[in-house]
DNA sequence: AATAACTTTATGTATAGACATAATTGAGTC
DNA sequence: GACTCAATTATGTCTATACATAAAGTTATT
């Protein structure tokens, strides 16, 4: 007789996987489950609300649990501090500042952000190194009022992607990846020819009160890639 | 005074936002939060449970529950069908086989997946098009005892990805982006001069008992982006 | 037939209380 | 000091019960 939620959680999942449980199909509810089970209605919960949240059921009062008909399946990514990739690599960290800018932002970007006209970016390129080889061009636009403190931070000292992640967390985002030929200051920074094929990362994220933080678009070293896991 | 575990979820962020609780330090025990929100253990331990999943805390029995210190955040991608994907944009979907064939596996794709020498594999080759322009290139390995009924399944009426999905679902994989320019057979196919940097996804997924299912690589058409939320 | 109002039902959530479990703390021992 | 073992403690989980809520179904009303 199954106790706990994970014995549960596992033999739902074992039904589905076996089509015992066929997808489309309503299950049983919770009451009769916990009966079968014999174990509260709570503990029936927490296994299927699991299973919802995994993505393997669809949920709906009144109208009951059924098997997802094409489990979408969501991939995760650890956003990993670039420090962090590299050593875990077991490469030795470094990075370089290329350029730190007051600089207007254009206003293109301006507008994907909703920022207004006078507000505040710093600009910083930065590229980073891993073993002493170029690993990712990074050009960040900072939205000061969002991230008070650093105009005067020092960025040799602790990186911008550290920096900010220390003193600024964001509350949500959005993450793009998409496909870019190296163009003259990516090859020259990255030490690749030009037209080289570079996987290119484009980060927005935000403050908890809407207000846009950051807007980082970082060209990785040619065959970078990046895992998920499902 | 709150009552939901989401109202106490959602004063907790607002807590470790405005930095009221700090990074790396223990935030009260649940015990002493119920007594401050007038709920009870239970509720709390849900709201920071929730948190704890997210990334922002990190708990540990007797230890306590910590502000994570540099909130590793997860993005999450949702899988979507190509088919989905490309209606979603109110674009009309449509496939087609460029070859299918019980061809040997390369060895070292093979060896990555782990398949003995006598596994029986089958590759499709498919087009996927919107508005009948070249959306992706798919390059598909099944393993056929993962797969059961694959080789006999009409590919025509439904596309590789949609029969998998329907058919054989898996429980865990991985998934690889990365950049890579295009070849003879990408640039035919997808409609793009040789050498174009293109977005290149590889995917692998495993059943239930640990057997490889899939190996899939993806090229998409030149400017596609992949979104995650964070 | 369309609409509104009520009933039913399955999930969602809150509670108090209890015990389980992991990990730290501290006491006792060598 | 180094070690062992027990006490302590915060989180993890289960139970039974209750009520909330959304959505489907049903009936009454226009």
């Amino acid at each position: 007789m199954a106790q706990s939620w994970q014995d549960i959680h596992k033999e739902a999942l074992r039904r589905i996987h076996s089509r015992e449980w066929a997808p489309d199909t309503l299950i049983p509810n919770e009451a009769d489950l916990a009966e079968e089970f014999g174990c509260s209605r709570a503990t029936v919960n927490r296994a299927l609300r699991a299973l919802a949240e995994a993505g393997w059921l669809e949920r709906r009062r009144k109208a009951g649990t059924r098997v997802a008909r094409a489990p979408q399946r969501r991939a995760q990514l650890a956003i990993p501090l670039l420090r962090e990739e590299i050593e875990a690599r077991g490469q030795r960290f470094a990075h370089r500042i290329l350029s730190r800018s007051r600089s207007k932002m254009p206003s293109p970007l301006r507008a994907a952000l909703g920022l207004s006209d006078d507000a505040q970016v710093e600009r910083v390129q930065t590229l980073y190194l891993a073993d002493g080889h170029p690993f990712a061009l990074e050009d960040r636009w900072v939205h000061l009022s969002a991230a008070p403190g650093f105009e005067t931070a020092d960025l040799e000292k602790t990186s911008p992607n550290e920096w900010l992640v220390q003193h600024a967390p964001f509350s949500h985002g959005t993450l793009d990846y998409s496909a870019a030929p190296a163009g003259d200051f990516e090859a020259e920074q990255l030490g690749c020819s030009l037209g080289t094929a570079l996987l290119c990362m484009q980060r927005s994220t935000f403050g908890p009160g809407e207000r846009a933080a950051t807007l980082v678009t970082t060209h990785f070293a040619p065959n970078h890639r990046v895992r998920l896991e499902i």
